[in-house]
DNA sequence: AGCACGCCGACT
DNA sequence: GTCGGCGTGCTC
């Protein structure tokens, strides 16, 4: 009986699955599958999608126990070795299962139980009949018919993506003009190049530009870090795009350049791909369809996309000829995913160039400081953009007003309002860059000091005055506005503190003639606001603009001479040993918007610190004289670069279970005589978060290697204690904050 | 993580 | 009598 079964199905796979269980699982299977292939499995009482990542003989699970896989998707192409490896090693070094690490980093529809098929694009072109054909055949109402077949006519053939360029209405008007019977097509690769944009515009590199380019050129056959350190407007993006024109010209060979996860990916394809376009491009990003997205990753693991731009999870994404990555932005926090796997593409996009023996670039006007270190110790090469590329501007002038000195006016003084009235004179434009986390309005009780608290978090409502509501910025709870002091019975609440809200309502009293535009969270949360304010700035029909981080990085503004930076402090005197160097990057970037073009400009900052350090470095723009005081900073306080962290985190309905967990990790954390160093459990900033009350165990040593061999013992152990169950908890290797 | 099994309280 | 609360334990 079990001969047969075993005859039936003489090949064992070991297949990992989506569970957070360690170790993979074996199965049964009539043909010899190899790794790298999808399979349906039956699992417990379900049917689960796996990955085949070895094949055996034999296994150590009884026969009767084992059963046979349900199918296969042998049409597929299978993963590669590479990606099993990459994969492998971040499910040890970030404490994750590996069968989970695998399948997030799959395009949703390849963890689907459906064969996956990836959406089919086509390009168009007239035929014979629409080439003999002529513009004034088509109605003149027919805009967007007439649109389209101008554009055919002048570039042969167009992708579904340029046509959607021309017009929303694309879809129907091309059906038009094929029910006339002009009209040619055929399926091609979503990220072929883009006839619209081809217009191969060679720029004259400058000599440090040049010279970047040359550095990683001549060691493009080995594994080599650089870091490109270039302020804004250095022309970092151009230094990349002749890189990639070099390292992928005369062969089949594919580029990775990983970007931020924020809305500046069309642009950067935009400009990749008018600069190279022979070279197919696509890119992963979160507003892909999943359909698109599996085309591209498709393509990524064929071959047959040369350059992928993509944020964070491309990281992972299968390249088998890839010779070189690109690390947009490094600095940028959005690299470090959050949740399920903590991991820093940053970090593996490293470790992948390490092991493939490729060159990476690591790009950034403010490096994060771990990589300007390894700079500066000589693991990392560097390469200094210094000038401007845009050789007439200059740099903005940076001054401090000392908000304990002057004259204040619902958060804004004296001065910053004068240099708002010169612009306005003038007829140029001004940011106001407000840090939200400072500037949200709170229900405040003048007689009691009583503060609109959440009742899920510990944090405090935000008045939205607007929709006459609180609402907790964490959590999403809301709530009427209450008109009574709940705790002392004083009718008389205000709402305290300087929201954007607030802040354009006492523009407009200052500045009525100002046209005034608010860009944050709530104003743009309509599809395609920002675009359509981004364009309202541009087209000069705004005099002030008042922003959060959004407007920070990305378009330039070439009218825009004033920014006036509103808080500082709450930064400054942050207990998150990141806040201030933070608060740096996000001020140079801001200061980079100020004046780009021919015009001066100027930043003025809000702040009861103006002799701080960081100003002074923001003043000349001088990211290494910061950069080293902090790393002096660091050293002294063991803090990473020079000492690496581990943190453990946990939650659940009270904190006892917590407390009782994160007490067991670190009693066995210091019983296994690591060299490293074990703290007590503490409650986070954010004590309670959602309803859930949260602790952390914080763990340091002088070397990885050290820390994770801690974890490697740790992580199963709190696996296998009682508690693990009753709390949520996981573990970062590396925090961000804490 | 799911999902089933299992053993105790308030309902048609 | 049974619907359903969530504790415990397993998944090749």
């Amino acid at each position: 009986m079990t001969e047969q079964t075993t005859i039936q199905h003489p090949y064992i796979l070991k297949v990992a699955l989506d569970v957070p269980l360690d170790g993979v699982f074996d199965y049964r299977s009539d043909t010899p599958l190899q790794a790298g292939q999808r399979v349906l499995v039956p699992f417990g009482p379900r049917k689960q999608v796996g990955i085949v990542v070895g094949t055996a003989s034999e296994s150590d699970i009884a026969p009767a126990r084992l059963k046979s896989i349900i199918r296969h998707f042998d049409q597929e192409p299978a993963l590669d070795a590479e990606f099993f490896s990459l994969l492998k090693f971040c499910a040890d070094y970030y404490q994750y299962p590996y069968g989970q690490a695998l399948l997030a980093a799959l395009p949703a529809r390849l963890r689907q139980t459906e064969p996956a098929q990836a959406r089919q694009q086509f390009c168009y072109w007239l035929n014979a009949v629409g080439l003999a054909a002529g513009l004034d055949m088509l109605p003149a109402r027919q805009v967007v018919q007439r649109r389209i077949f101008s554009a055919l006519l002048e570039h042969g053939r167009l992708r579904e993506a340029d046509l959607a360029e021309l017009s929303p209405g694309w879809r129907k008007g091309l059906a038009a003009l094929s029910e006339l019977g002009w009209i040619e097509q055929e399926q091609v690769y979503a990220g072929l190049r883009s006839i619209l944009h081809a217009s191969s515009v060679q720029p004259e590199l400058n000599a440090e530009q040049s010279y970047a380019v040359q550095s990683v050129l001549q060691q493009r056959n080995e594994f080599r870090p650089w870091l490109l350190h270039g302020i804004t407007g250095s022309g970092k993006t151009e230094v990349y795009m002749c890189l990639l024109q070099a390292i992928l010209a005369g062969n089949e060979d594919q580029a990775l350049v990983l970007v931020p996860e924020i809305n500046l990916t069309p642009q950067l394809e935009a400009r990749f791909r008018s600069r190279l376009p022979e070279y197919s491009l696509v890119t992963l990003h979160s507003n892909l369809s999943e359909s698109e997205r599996l085309q591209n990753w498709r393509l990524a693991q064929t071959g047959a996309a040369r350059i992928v731009i993509g944020t964070r999870l491309s990281v992972f994404a299968p390249m088998p000829r890839l010779k070189c990555i690109i690390v947009d932005e490094e600095h940028d926090t959005s690299y470090k995913q959050q949740d399920s796997m903590r991991y820093h593409a940053r970090d593996v996009a490293l470790v992948r160039a390490q092991r493939r023996n490729i060159p990476i670039v690591l790009g950034s006007a403010t490096p994060a400081l771990e990589t300007w270190h390894n700079a500066q110790v000589g693991r990392y090469g560097l390469l200094s953009l210094q000038q401007r590329a845009v050789s007439q501007s200059q740099l903005p002038q940076v001054k401090c007003v000392d908000v304990s000195k002057v004259q204040m006016q619902d958060g804004l003084s004296l001065p910053l309002v004068k240099a708002l009235k010169t612009r306005l004179e003038r007829g140029e434009q001004s940011l106001l860059f407000i840090n939200r986390r400072g500037y949200a309005p709170v229900l405040l009780c003048n007689a009691c000091h009583w503060i609109a608290p959440c009742m899920r978090c510990s944090s405090r409502l935000v008045v939205h005055l607007r929709q006459g509501c609180l609402r907790c910025h964490h959590c999403g709870h809301e709530q009427k506005i209450v008109r009574q002091c709940p705790s002392c019975g004083n009718p008389d609440l205000h709402p305290t503190g300087h929201g954007t809200q607030r802040l354009e309502e006492v523009l407009v009293k200052l500045l009525p003639e100002a046209r005034i535009l608010r860009v944050d969270r709530d104003s743009t949360r309509r599809k395609n606001a920002l675009d359509h304010m981004l364009a309202a700035v541009h087209a000069g029909e705004v005099d002030i603009l008042i922003g959060t981080q959004m407007l920070a990085k990305g378009h330039d503004f070439p009218n825009l001479t004033l920014v006036g930076v509103l808080d500082t402090d709450s930064a400054l005197f942050s207990p998150d040993f990141r806040a201030t160097e933070r608060l740096f990057a996000q001020l140079m970037q801001v200061a980079g918007r100020a004046g780009r073009a021919d015009k001066a400009g100027e930043v003025l900052i809000q702040t009861t610190l103006p002799e701080h350090h960081l100003f002074n470095a923001l003043r000349g723009q001088d990211y290494a004289a910061y950069a080293s005081g902090i790393l002096q900073e660091r050293e002294i306080a063991q803090f990473p670069p020079y000492e690496f962290l581990a943190l453990v985190r946990a939650e659940a309905n009270d904190y006892a279970p917590v407390q009782g967990f994160l007490q067991f990790a670190a009693e066995a954390a210091r019983e296994m005589g690591s060299a490293a160093l074990v703290y007590d459990p503490v409650r986070p900033q954010m004590e309670r978060l959602k309803g859930m009350e949260r602790g952390q165990l914080l763990m340091q040593a002088s070397s990885r290697q050290v820390l994770q061999q801690l974890l490697r013992q740790l992580t199963p152990q709190m696996r296998a204690h009682p508690l693990s169950n009753r709390v949520r908890w996981n573990v970062d290797v590396d925090p961000q904050e804490f």
